[in-house]
DNA sequence: CTGAAAGCGCTTACAG
DNA sequence: CTGAAAGCGCTTACAG
């Protein structure tokens, strides 16, 4: 099927070694011959073949990316900001999937390491704890990006929803509209962003005087059903809550849905602000008040870190990206 | 970095030829040799470079996924399950997101061709109807495999959810709680997903001899939107309906709260079906009754399908192979 | 059962 | 400005 480089040359009575220099835009090759070569090439449909040039040049054209899951929406929505910026830069995307599997991410990214990829972002799964296959890809001198899923012991680029402060605001919002007890449905607390959730929390209450209480803070390890059984006991039990701020939408709209069935009116008796603005804050009923951070954006600006390094060939610094978030209320928290 | 053939074949004062054989599980090779190569491959974490042996055997170890959108809870879904098989193969999954521009699509379709993968898995854009660049992948010699959005136009395989029979059984299911005019909120016709639906809603109508009126077709274009207005000109308009079926869930959530803001009893006035069985059926109130088809196994049978064509090398037969649905009943065609 | 040799298609230092 | 040559790491027909 293919047509090489050889095909070209032996048209135009020119060497291979010239049609390669004329396609690259080599500075010594004259004018016309760079333009005779580039009309052929096109005319015959040429495309240099990756893997011949991959093998001389070292370069891949290919990044991989480690996410917990696909199908979700928030990693869906990132992954199409990093294909697009992928795409813009000639490259492929492997996309792996880890299912939140710890041995999973060690094996694709020893699979990845072997050669098959130019640089590496990641996402953690929410259980990884010993975290040396990281250290692995920053020891090999691989591109590496940390993005959402960080973490700080290494000294990477890390690309982040503006956690602490989207946090911050929802909870802020929940004491203006009147809440006094207000619980907190927390994610794995290894994870950045859960992380940084939760300190926002915490710096609301701070700040408004309001007491911390542990009791009042519940970790629902990103899981619906969790989140459920959280508010049964919380409304079950002697605590008399009156907003409830949660990790991420999946949970707060299970929160909406629990309530409900205890038959307690949200907002009124209880108001309910979730992370994410998901698509589902607007099916639910009453719509759930969210923070709005921007997953493609997240995905095309840590894409574009990695390129970053990739192309100069620097090594990433240590810093961490915020992207800005923003507080949607709808009636989940708007009190009359 | 790369440990090579080289490396191991002279750690062991053998040929790399020899090495080669070993891995590559060769029948000539001695059974002691076998294991020392092995052995020591394993201990210097040695990786078969890609590229190279790709190069050598014009296998790439890829395969091309074109799909109109990653975000979307379907897709993500089917994607899932084509990296399942993709991995257990040893081949990465290149996908490629046209977001329903038949453009990209051919863009897309032109790069794959170029020799960077084995096989090429296609669920078409909304609007291609000019599919000239599919002839060229099967004219190519290129295994292919349409799934979901599929055309009757090519012999291929085609892998589809089981639509005609579950639009049928959701039709069928509003008539027997009592519908006497259901209108259907159609897709694009010219994809064959869409296209089946609305002859089992068709089909359902006949064979309970209501007859069909085409006023009460609409074509939403699986845009949310069209949904809700087709509401609402169905609901100011002379005619009275009773029941909505709906292509997908995505509309059909539109439509249950678009009704609500009209002040319509869902299901007592209007009952609502729904297609694929999405995770906001159970978010809205009522909960959406749909038609559960199962995206995680199109994509894998889809992509076990292609291997089946790669590995043989074997042209794929025309046939379709339909993933059996299942209708799910909930509150939004529960009449008490 | 093992090895030497050729070659996949490309890029690039070296020579002119 | 252009070409001949070497080599990236692998596989495999050919020879022994």
């Amino acid at each position: 099927m293919g047509v090489t480089l050889k095909d070209i040359a032996f048209t135009l009575g020119l060497s291979p070694s010239t049609v390669s220099r004329a396609l690259n835009d080599h500075p010594d090759i004259n004018e016309q011959t760079r333009k005779s070569v580039k009309q052929l090439a096109k005319k015959m449909n040429y495309q240099v073949n990756k893997m011949a040039s991959g093998l001389r040049t070292r370069k891949t054209y290919a990044i991989g990316v480690i996410v917990p899951k696909i199908a979700s929406h928030f990693f869906s929505s990132v992954l199409s900001g990093i294909q697009k910026v992928a795409g813009s830069n000639d490259y492929q995307v492997y996309i792996c999937q880890t299912n939140e599997s710890t041995k999973q991410e060690i094996k694709y990214i020893s699979s990845l390491m072997a050669g098959s990829v130019d640089g590496i972002l990641v996402s953690l799964a929410k259980g990884s704890k010993n975290l040396k296959h990281i250290k692995q890809i920053i020891d090999g001198d691989m591109p590496l990006v940390l993005f959402d899923r960080t973490s700080d012991q290494f000294k990477v680029p890390k690309i982040e929803a503006e956690d602490f402060k989207g946090a911050y605001r929802a909870v802020t919002h929940l004491i203006e509209i009147g809440c006094k007890k207000i619980a907190h449905l927390a994610g794995p607390d290894n994870l950045g962003a859960s992380h940084n959730r939760l300190l926002g929390y915490k710096q609301a209450l701070i700040d408004n005087k309001i007491p911390i209480d542990e009791k009042l803070i519940i970790p629902c390890d990103f899981d619906p059903e969790k989140g459920r059984e959280a508010v049964r006991n919380l409304i079950s039990g002697p605590i008399d809550i009156d907003g409830i701020f949660s990790v991420n939408d999946e949970i707060g709209v299970e929160v909406i849905l629990a309530l409900q069935a205890m038959g307690i009116n949200v907002p009124q008796q209880v108001a309910v602000v979730g992370f994410g603005d998901f698509p589902i804050c607007e099916i639910v009923m009453p719509h759930l008040s969210s923070v709005m951070h921007n997953p493609y954006r997240i995905g095309y600006e840590a894409a574009e870190c990695l390129f970053d390094q990739i192309n100069s060939s620097q090594k990433g610094k240590n810093f961490r990206h915020i992207i800005p978030s923003q507080l949607v209320i709808r009636e989940s928290s708007r009190r009359s």
